[in-house]
DNA sequence: AGCACA
């Protein structure tokens, strides 16, 4: 059924709510083309950077007599249709709805988002991109990350119009040295930079301190005694959940690790087809505890959801304070600060900065990017258990009729043991955690009583 | 200057 054949010409076209503009200037956004259409009608979606040049576009109006209402006045105006002084040629389009409008990456904004195709993190300096995207304009902020995609860049401009030109002039097949540079639009719109490093600048404040993540890229592995590579420590762990035939949430690892000291931050991810986490401590030393404590542990009976960790690279997280994957305790409006006890390490979490850049590895740094823009405090929409809301903790035991746990179960004492304590067996008979979870369960272990 | 995209 095909109606291939005759091209359509201007005047034969059959009229669209959606308009198909050509020859527009190279920096044209969507706030100008809906500048240029928005008095014939209503505009309900739009898509700019269209063809090979990026100078084409649709505008779909809400009602089609709003798109022949603009057709027939640039028809026969003395003034044609401009963008910038650019003439610009209108006709219906050919479909009648705009389609897949809005990937993330095409809404423009101030902040672009580079990947750089085929070369390793280490041969791209940052200090070339800021040469090469600074012809476009001023450029406030570099952070750069690797992740599966390969090595990525977000680059923050003043605004749109700027980011926009730097896109239009280096996205696509041209080469930059030897790279191949695509780039789309951030959600981002202000970086924020924590240190300046080799992986992230800052150029709009040169007192930034210069942080132990700047040495990172320096420090030679450290070697071990038995000539094995040993990893620094870190108050941060990575944990690597093996065998995982029950969900493992946030609220499971915060009790697991809870036991060893206070958790900061807790963010959950996949890589490699693995579901792995990072876990924060205020300080190394009670990571290295939970470390020793817990390295080849199953957090259920019967081997399931094995741990293996590591030290992580990253001593400060920021997460989204409270997701379906991560979780910032130490973000006051959360309810979340709860001294453990006689065992909360005083140390001061001066690099506790709850809005932070966030930047773990492994993880699609975009998405979670994206994610630290969410106000703080704020509960995402997605919260299929319902249960991660601070104000449901006081419920939880009720919520879940069978469910044997008692917020004041001496069971959460068993949970806490002595660091270092050889008892700390989770596939034991007497498991912590057998106590307070059940495997499958999507909802969290419950909460220490103090909740209630 | 002549119809997108995943």
């Amino acid at each position: 059924m095909s109606t291939s054949g005759q091209p359509q010409f201007r005047y034969t076209q059959t009229p669209s709510k959606v308009l198909h503009l050509r020859n527009l200037p190279w920096e044209c956004i969507e706030e100008e083309l809906v500048e240029l259409c928005k008095p014939f009608g209503k505009i309900v979606n739009t898509k700019c950077n269209v063809g090979a040049n990026r100078n084409q576009a649709f505008v779909e109006f809400a009602d089609l007599n709003q798109a022949i209402s603009m057709v027939s006045y640039y028809a026969s105006s003395s003034e044609p249709a401009q963008v910038r002084g650019k003439t610009v040629y209108i006709q219906y389009s050919n479909r009648h709805e705009i389609v897949n409008n809005k990937s993330p990456g095409d809404v423009p904004g101030n902040v672009l988002l580079v990947t750089i195709e085929g070369v390793e993190a280490g041969d791209v300096s940052i200090d070339v991109i800021h040469l090469v995207f600074s012809a476009f304009g001023f450029v406030h902020k570099i952070a750069t990350f690797e992740k599966a995609a390969g090595f990525q860049a977000l680059i923050q401009f003043t605004d749109a119009e700027t980011a926009a030109s730097a896109r239009n002039a280096l996205d696509g097949r041209r080469h930059v040295g030897s790279c191949h540079l695509r780039i789309s639009y951030s959600a981002h719109t202000d970086l924020n930079i924590k240190f300046q490093s080799h992986r992230s600048r800052d150029y709009t404040n040169p007192y930034l301190p210069v942080n132990p993540t700047a040495i990172e890229g320096i420090m030679q592995p450290t070697v071990g005694p038995d000539g094995k590579k040993k990893e620094p420590e870190s108050n941060v762990l990575l944990a690597s959940i093996e065998n995982m035939q029950y969900a493992v949430t946030v609220d499971v690892l915060h009790t697991v690790f809870s036991a060893f000291g206070t958790v900061q931050k807790i963010a959950i991810f996949e890589k490699n087809g693995g579901t792995q986490a990072l876990v924060q401590y205020p300080d190394v030393t009670t990571a290295a505890v939970a470390k020793e404590s817990l390295e080849g542990h199953c957090i259920y009976d019967g081997g399931y959801c094995k741990l293996h960790l590591s030290y992580s690279r990253h001593t400060d997280l920021n997460v989204k304070a409270f997701s379906d994957k991560s979780r910032d305790y130490t973000i006051p409006e959360t309810g979340y600060v709860v001294p453990q006890a006689t065992r909360a390490p005083s140390a001061p979490t001066v690099w506790t900065n709850p809005r932070s850049a966030q930047m773990f590895p492994g993880s699609d740094y975009a998405t979670a990017a994206v994610q630290a823009q969410v106000p703080q405090g704020q509960v995402p929409a997605w919260d299929p258990t319902g249960q991660v809301s601070r104000s449901t903790f006081a419920s939880v035991p009720s919520t879940f009729p069978g469910q044997t746990f008692s917020p004041t179960s001496p069971a959460y004492a068993t949970a806490v043991i002595p660091p270092g304590s050889s008892s700390i067996a989770l596939t034991g008979p007497v498991s912590p955690l057998q106590a307070n979870m059940r495997p499958g369960d999507a909802s969290p272990p419950g909460q220490p009583p103090f909740y209630g």
